[in-house]
RNA sequence: GGUGGGGUGGCCGAGAGGCGAGGCAGCGGCCUGCAAAGCCGUAUACGCGGGUUCGAAUCCCGUCCCCACCUCCA
């Protein structure tokens, strides 16, 4: 079966087929740096990088960009706001901050939230603050071909002309007639109520460090504007991927394949959008105030098990999560891990020689038909039940075998990068751990053979009150660390 | 009003004319000194009403409900 996904501008699943043999280019819109992270956020960037790591699995070599807006309405007015009179801080909000360290200090946030999600870093990630020049170039080369032009009412902003591109509407299957009326319509300077601006005129009220020199005056890019830059830069004019959430579609996704289109570019082959993550089914939002950020479920489970429940949806479905969607998850990557764990344990010296081999070949075909993680899943959790069966029947070939899928299962959803807490620091602890441990396994152990219960069992009940799980089996008992 | 996506067992979540994906929870058994882990088995599930068909969760007609977007959004 070959390849295939979504495509929004089509709205049917298609075929993929890479404008170069074996090279993938993929654009995909990341976070304006106006606040924390949420889980939207990183939901993105997981099914993205799932993407990828598929993409790579079938051999493709694949460019990917993803974007950093760091000049927007929002960044500004957060940091306007810790200029105030009444401004009072408070956990992410600090006084007298300057847009520019803003928008950097929450980069890094999102920085630090995806390496710990194990979500790779992009080829590039570029600022829209460091294309200024490009997306000047944009713009004059729209107005000279009559699809821009500078507002009339001396605001300095410029403007994309939508009834002068016919397809406005194509990417959303809409047409500009059949829109809803803007109720927030302030006309400013613009021939139609839909145009949207590609360049703002420089205002007394913001920062003039948030400004640029232009042809059209000092000002800012507008919202859109950035990633057709962008892409184009890093890209080319024409690539093979636009990806990003769904709320983005529209006007975001929309303006920009416009604009560029209007300029003549190809632009994006495929358009893929990941569904939005909801709290007991409603969709988070900053303005609804609904989140729950990912350091808060950080706070509740694990790095791996925060991942594994953001990536186990279908990508285009939304994505529930109710307080105990974390624990299931758990006890899922539990399930994994203790099969890898068990299986290395069993093959001793030789699992060390196994890494990542294949995917099963149902595994592949799911990944293959749109990234359907779901069925995938199945297929992980079969192979663990087969590998476990294989240990209970003393059948290391087929333990190797299953344990070399099971990690090439577990890398291409991600679940390898995620952080663990197995850093020099916690390694040389659970080293000292495991000495003090074994002596009190060892003195089970005499206890057991000696049908001495009462004996034994304390010395499991000490343990587990201290947080560690004994596990016997035909090869011993081992431990581990509750959670 | 327009556009797109949905309603599947106690919960999550695939599938898309005929063999009940998978996970979590539950039940029964095996293993175990007991537990844990694991294995095996275990379900009158497809919003509602019609229809087509030998056979419908899947196709058709009707109907109800939900979600997203229509210039802050991942």
């Amino acid at each position: 079966m070959s390849l295939r996904f979504y495509d929004t501008k089509s709205a049917s699943v298609r075929d993929f087929q890479p404008l170069t043999d074996g090279e993938v280019k993929l654009y995909y819109c990341g976070a304006t740096v106006q606040g924390m992270p949420h889980v939207g956020h990183v939901r993105s960037a997981i099914v993205f990088d799932v993407l990828v790591r598929w993409l790579e699995y079938r051999g493709f070599a694949v460019t990917t960009v993803r974007n950093v807006t760091d000049i927007e309405d929002k960044i500004l007015e957060k940091s306007a706001n810790s200029f105030a009179e009444d401004f009072t801080a408070d956990e992410y909000y600090t006084p007298r901050e300057e847009w520019f360290a803003l928008g950097y200090r929450f980069e890094q946030e999102f920085a630090r939230a995806y390496e710990t999600l194990g979500v790779r870093r992009p080829t590039y990630e570029p600022r829209a603050t460091g294309h200024i020049t490009e997306m000047h170039e944009l713009i004059q080369l729209l107005i000279d071909r009559g699809h821009a032009y500078p507002a009339t009412d001396g605001s300095g902003d410029v403007y994309f002309d939508v009834r002068s591109y016919p397809q406005y509407g194509a990417l959303t299957r809409q047409n500009i007639d059949d829109m809803q009326a803007a109720t927030d319509a302030d006309p400013r300077g613009k021939r139609d109520p839909r145009d949207f601006a590609l360049w703002k005129g420089h205002k007394d009220t913001d920062p003039l460090t948030a400004s640029w020199p232009s042809p059209w005056g000092r000002g800012r890019p507008g919202w859109h504007l950035e990633c057709s830059a962008m892409a184009t830069k890093y890209l080319g004019t024409h690539f093979d991927i636009h990806g990003g959430g769904l709320d983005l579609r529209f006007p975001h996704h929309e303006n920009e394949l416009a604009q560029s289109a209007a300029a003549g570019h190809g632009f994006a082959n495929y358009w893929m959008h990941n569904g939005m993550v909801t709290y007991e089914g409603e969709k988070m939002s900053k303005s609804v105030g609904n989140t729950i950020s990912p350091q808060e479920m950080l706070e509740l489970a694990d790095a791996r098990v925060v991942r594994y429940f953001l990536g186990q949806a279908q990508y285009r479905s939304m994505l529930d999560y109710r307080p105990d969607s974390l624990t299931e998850a758990g006890a899922a990557v539990e399930r994994i891990d203790t099969f890898i764990s068990n299986a290395r344990y069993r093959l001793g010296e030789a699992a060390q020689a196994i890494t990542a081999t294949h995917v099963p070949q149902a595994f592949g075909a799911a990944m293959d038909d749109d990234l359907n993680v779901p069925m995938a899943l199945a297929s992980l959790h079969e192979t663990v039940r087969h590998g476990n069966a294989s240990l209970d029947a003393h059948e290391d070939g087929a333990v190797a075998e299953a344990l070399g899928q099971v990690l090439a299962m577990t890398r291409v959803l991600g679940l390898d990068d995620a952080r663990q807490d197995t850093g020099a620091a916690a390694s040389a602890e659970h080293q000292v751990l495991d000495t003090l441990i074994q002596a009190q396994l060892a003195e089970r152990a005499e206890a057991r053979a000696a049908k001495d219960w009462a004996r034994s069992d304390a010395i499991r009940d000490a343990l587990a009150s201290a947080g560690i799980t004994v596990v016997d089996s035909a090869d011993g008992a081992r431990w581990t660390l509750e959670n």
